[in-house]
DNA sequence: TGGTGGTTTGTAAGCGCTTACATTTGGAGA
DNA sequence: TCTCCAAATGTAAGCGCTTACAAACCACCA
């Protein structure tokens, strides 16, 4: 740790010397200190802020077999939704002693799995993954080192995998049926790529289910996959104006692409909701911001990311007795939306 | 690492075993490939896989006496301006082999300083802090750790501390000359509280410092302080409004709290910028996005992200030879901002 | 064939800490 | 004052890895 020589930096063994105790007692102080009588406790106490030591982490976790550490690996901190849900995660873990490292994959699976490999290593006693998606022999790597692992922003009653979140399929049928309530029947999603993302997906599929429930063909949904970002968005509406023309609404799969969506229907000289309406997803800050408020669908982020660190604490407690928790998603219907007449 | 006993995790010993060979072997196969010969290290890379072996990033740390990690502690991820630096901070150290531990302070000292022990006895060889203000003691703590530290988000020619970041009093006093040659003569200030925060106090300072220049008193600038938030900004506004009336510009500290005045400006029946201007700090995505659109300064956020982790590289092969370096701040003149009578 | 010197590999000593186990200490009770 | 036992402290064996240093090996040349 720290640089090579240079002024050595203070160890346990000095602060022994410096008390006159032993390195095990002074291990106590730091560890146990009810298990030191006061005298020898205030001398380390005092040796300790004297040499302005701190303990190795390092040898600590070598030497004790756990870190009170946990990693987790996100996409990306740019997208606000896990800003919001990773700083909640991370203030329940510091709650209960518990450290977070966090590291991202930038949507791509071979850092993804390079990160893990990365935490593990670095002693992290249980991982949050973002998502079911990701190969098999991860989530066997994991379970031989056993460490327990969380998915969050995900929840599929099928699988096993201890998870919180919420259907993402579900959450957007349920707002694609109320667009077609408005008697939206040209319909366009802008969505997230959706391999290897299962909530881009999911999205995507629920919107088809509720036009094949209402009798529509789900494969007149005029899809437009495209990355993270404002400007993604705008293309990708340009896009489907192009190509579909006479779309009455756009769903997107994320509240920023239909930021994107919002500022080229006004730069198109589109008025949204009576020319078209558009919708978003996640209910980040910006929806209500927008011009027009954006509809979309709300998820406690904060909430999720809070529950995740209880969740984990417990998993780390008894791997086996956890039960996955699903999110109830709701539905922010603002200006954006509006019926498909205009 | 990882839970107790179970399926044991394999270790060096482990491979060294299978292999055939002495752990020295394993480890140089690891770390120096090309030290070993070709048969052995097919041999070793063989049973490495087989075992699915992790090294234990902890006793590797304590051995070789260096971890390649650098650590940052942020006020708060939920503020898309760290968001964003800090991405790119870590896009940059990734692509030089380190890996990046990120803390949060939630702007508190205390938290702060915790954060930074924890960072350090986790082996961070280096360390990124926000702004200079802290207590000269965790400056010296370093030192003494020799754990090199460069302060972001500052810039200050005076103090020797290595940094990277802009004059925070000089950019907003450029903008608030602009303001003032707009015809604005009762300016009021929504501002972070500055209490501990450099940044916030600086671009207060640089507000009153244009008025001096113009010949206005800097003590009638109205000042309100309050936490980040969307909602405190919007709160703040109406304070600002009942205490200050006839305020023609309200000055923010930052986007967000703009983006509350702005809201509150709207909610209040005030147009914006014939009754009253609003002016940001920052430039984030929402400033270009809100209605109308914000009047800000351009910080290249991501820039300084880049560069910092290239700044703390080279901090970490010869700590003497840093220069701080000051980024240029740019007004983006956007609607929010008009003339003073309307 | 033996000697030479560079490679490759092995040996073993820690790195700083925790903790089982052994030893000492200090009172309470007799 | 002397026992005796729990509480306090010390001793020392690792935890998994790196790396000086030593040993073994392998051409290659004389």
């Amino acid at each position: 740790m720290t640089s090579p020589e240079r002024n050595p930096v203070p160890t346990l063994a000095d602060v022994a010397r410096l008390a006159r105790v032993s390195t095990a007692t002074v291990s106590r102080c730091l560890n146990s200190p009810d298990q030191v009588v006061d005298k020898t406790r205030a001398r380390v106490l005092q040796a300790v802020s004297e040499l302005g030591y701190t303990p190795n982490f390092g040898a600590r976790a070598l030497a004790a077999k756990q870190t009170d550490t946990v990693g987790a690996v996100i996409p990306t901190m740019e997208n606000a939704v896990f800003a919001r849900g990773i700083q909640a995660f991370q203030e329940e873990l510091g709650r209960h002693g518990k450290t977070l490292l966090i590291a991202s994959s930038a949507y791509q699976a071979a850092l993804e799995e390079e990160q893990v490999r990365a935490l593990v290593a670095r002693g992290a006693d249980a991982l949050l993954l973002i998502g079911y998606e990701r190969d098999q022999w991860l989530y066997e790597f994991l379970q031989r080192q056993s460490v327990p692992t969380l998915v969050a922003w995900s929840h599929d009653a099928g699988r096993e995998q201890p998870a919180i979140g919420f259907d993402n399929k579900t959450s957007m049928a349920e707002l694609a049926r109320l667009v077609i309530r408005q008697g939206h029947r040209k319909i366009a999603c802008i969505s997230a790529p959706t391999v290897s993302n299962d909530r881009a997906r999911g999205r995507v599929e629920g919107i088809r289910l509720a036009m094949s429930e209402a009798g529509m063909r789900a494969d007149d949904l005029a899809l437009v996959e495209t990355p993270y970002g404002i400007e993604n968005g705008e293309a990708a509406f340009r896009t489907i104006m192009a190509e579909a023309p006479g779309t009455t609404v756009v769903m997107c799969g994320n509240d920023v692409l239909a930021m994107g969506a919002l500022r080229a229907a006004h730069a198109m000289g589109l008025r949204v909701p009576d020319d078209v309406s558009v919708t978003g997803f996640d209910d980040i800050e910006l929806a209500m911001l927008a011009e027009p408020a954006l509809t979309t669908v709300h998820v406690p982020h904060r909430e999720m990311g809070r529950r995740a660190a209880g969740l984990l604490i417990q998993m780390l407690r008894d791997p086996e007795a956890v039960e996955s928790v699903q999110l109830t998603t709701d539905i922010k219907l603002r200006r954006s939306l509006g019926p498909a007449d205009g």
